[in-house]
DNA sequence: CGCTTGACCGGAA
DNA sequence: ATTCCGGCCAAGC
């Protein structure tokens, strides 16, 4: 609802929670890895999308449905973004079996590849 | 009517 | 490694 937001926010929300949905048991994603596999935004200028996305992805999970795993979901710094709740978040992470050091995760170990790690194959995102 | 504040990110200091 | 800052909008005080 802040900074910048896409023409269709409900819809740009439906594609960010149906893309962390696909994210396995154990794995997790960036806020700006979802903006990057959504398809540009009609309308939406591709700078301003690469400047901003990220932060819409953000503001779609602070209004996440209870049937995705918002614990999967976090930054590029492979940390979990301060916030009320952050405690919680990494406990289920953990409960998952990711190790943090630090406060943060080793992206290049526990990163989502789309079509890569995920059980069944997704042939496409969408 | 101003001023603050966001589930972000990459580059600069 | 850490902290700061720009990008730039709108709801809530």
């Amino acid at each position: 609802m802040h900074y910048t937001t896409p023409t269709d926010q409900q819809a740009y929300n439906e594609q960010v929670w149906h893309l962390a949905r696909l994210v396995p048991h154990g794995k997790v994603v960036t806020y700006g890895q979802i903006a990057q596999l959504i398809p540009l935004p009609a309308g939406v200028d591709p700078d301003e999308y690469k400047t901003f996305g990220a932060r819409w992805v953000g503001e779609a999970m602070a209004a996440c449905p209870a049937n995705v795993p918002w614990q999967r979901v976090i930054n590029a710094q492979g940390k979990i973004s301060p916030r009320p709740g952050a405690q919680t978040q990494r406990q289920l992470l953990e409960a998952e079996g990711i190790v943090f050091v630090k406060d943060k995760v080793d992206l290049k170990v526990y990163q989502w590849r789309p079509g890569q790690d995920d059980e069944p194959r997704q042939a496409k995102l969408f």
